[in-house]
DNA sequence: GTGATATATTCGCCTCCGCGAATGTAAGCG
DNA sequence: CGCTTACATTCGCGGAGGCGAATATATCAC
């Protein structure tokens, strides 16, 4: 029924959403859970920022966390209400089409096969390639 | 095919919706277009506000203004980018199955369709009630 | 022209939030 | 225990934006 949608959960989700850095996030999860420290090599940015985004995203419902070890995997959440996941599908596939979004996950995909990891992420745990 | 959706517009778009006001201005306009009088009298705030998120509506490419005389009247314009256009819809319907916001509905209805308006409106295009 | 009406913009004041830098915490290793 | 790694949080600064109050602009009537 979720017909409600209480109004201040849209504020949240598109005050989630209005930021460069957490859209690319959001895109490179795509449908898996991935790794902090892909996400610091792959954007470029510092540590603190991407963590303090990933933070961000979820205080606002739209990811969710796992700790496996001393690494954290952060994945999409879909929204409970209806309405609210479908405009969340939409805005994903959106990012998908973006020539800026895909270049991020080519890169996330070529990383997390090659055979040789870079220094940093020596044993880290590689995403799930499948989406 | 419309297939890049610069990033940037995104954030334009999503930081225009993040601002409960600015919703519930978007869902009153629904279909048709709406003098900016009838915003102030339904939403019950000050008529600078209503300008100024009209204004930041305007200037983020969501809705389009027309003159008409002293009136100005307000309409939702589709994006170009067909991804962006396919979001923007689900919002709508998101926005229309929220409680507070068929309540801003029914009384932009009950108001344009009255016989007699109140004070303020007197003489005032009344908006198209099709949607 | 004057005046009235409808809308837009400007001006302080404030809060939110993004940033780099530094520091804090939690897990694994020995 | 101490040390390292992976991640999170805090702090101080600066910009964006929301607000009410005041002011400016635009159009119409006369």
């Amino acid at each position: 029924m979720s017909k409600t949608a209480n109004e201040t959960e849209m504020e949240r989700l598109f005050r989630a959403l209005a930021d460069a850095t957490r859209l690319r996030l959001l895109n490179l999860m795509g449908d898996e859970e991935v790794c902090v420290c892909f996400f610091v090599e792959i954007l470029g940015m510092s540590q603190p920022k991407i963590s303090r985004h990933l933070a961000y995203l979820r205080r606002a419902g739209v990811v969710e966390a796992r700790r496996e070890g001393k690494w954290m995997h952060y994945r999409v959440a879909e929204p409970a209400d209806e309405s609210a996941a479908r405009v969340f599908r939409e805005v994903r596939a959106w990012l998908a089409a973006g020539r800026g979004m895909r270049r991020d996950r080519e890169r996330l995909v070529k990383m997390c096969c090659a055979t040789r990891l870079p220094v940093q992420l020596q044993g880290a745990p590689r995403p799930n390639l499948s989406s």
